[in-house]
DNA sequence: AATGTATATGTAGATATGCGCATATTGTTT
DNA sequence: AAACAATATGCGCATATCTACATATACATT
């Protein structure tokens, strides 16, 4: 019970689906999803923090960076399930859609990917 | 995403996933949720109602009641799917079997079982 | 029509959640 | 080992969520 519920709440936060979204494009580092969803470095990280804690993702150290991926091989089958039914869900949605333009141009390098996003 | 959002946020709450679970054992009126969970009848009703509008459940009147069902046609197709989830989710746990005893002692009649409950 | 019963809802208070800011931590690289 | 860059986290504040209590509403039955 306690961890599908935690499951449920990690999911009942737009920033955390649109989170999902991008990583279901590829994987990513912190400072990737900050500029793809235009985010602070602390909403980024504690928001993949919880997302990671309720088993969505795995997580692993390249070079500088701290890299997230959707854990298809999750503990408990249902997330994988919920995973699809986001990425279902929020097909054709604009804003997602811009999400994905900007992380297509977002870059590891440098001090100006954690200084350039002011929220 | 606002009706994906909804559907989540519904399924977030340790009573919502009990009023499911009682729910996919048969359908039920409020006073009959409130009884097996042993809750107060305001907290059945509203929680119900977050159900409802998320489109988990079609409801109607039976005489005096009005009867809750999960709605398997949903608008939206993942609702069935995450219903479905929930149930394999809670499959063996403790604390909701019990739901499920009481449920069956679970009285329609009378002003007592609105009274009954102090909660 | 009046009464009574089940259900829905306004309100206020308690608790939980999400965020920015500042700072700590971790690991890399020189 | 020192410095630096990316990430994690403590804290305080704002907002959202949940609940009980009281009351309103809807409908059935007399």
């Amino acid at each position: 019970m306690r961890d599908l519920l935690r499951a449920f709440k990690a999911l009942s936060d737009e920033m955390r689906l649109r989170i999902l979204n991008v990583l279901l494009e590829r994987e990513c580092c912190v400072c990737e999803v900050m500029q793809a969803l235009d985010i602070s470095q602390s909403r980024a990280s504690r928001n993949l923090g919880i997302l990671y804690d309720a088993g969505y993702l795995k997580s692993r150290r390249d070079g500088v960076w701290t890299v997230y991926a959707i854990d298809y091989e999750a503990v408990h089958q249902y997330l994988p399930q919920l995973v699809e039914i986001v990425r279902e869900g929020l097909k054709g949605n604009r804003e997602v859609a811009l999400d994905l333009e900007r992380l297509k141009t977002a870059d590891r390098v440098g001090p100006d990917c954690v200084r350039a996003c002011t929220n």
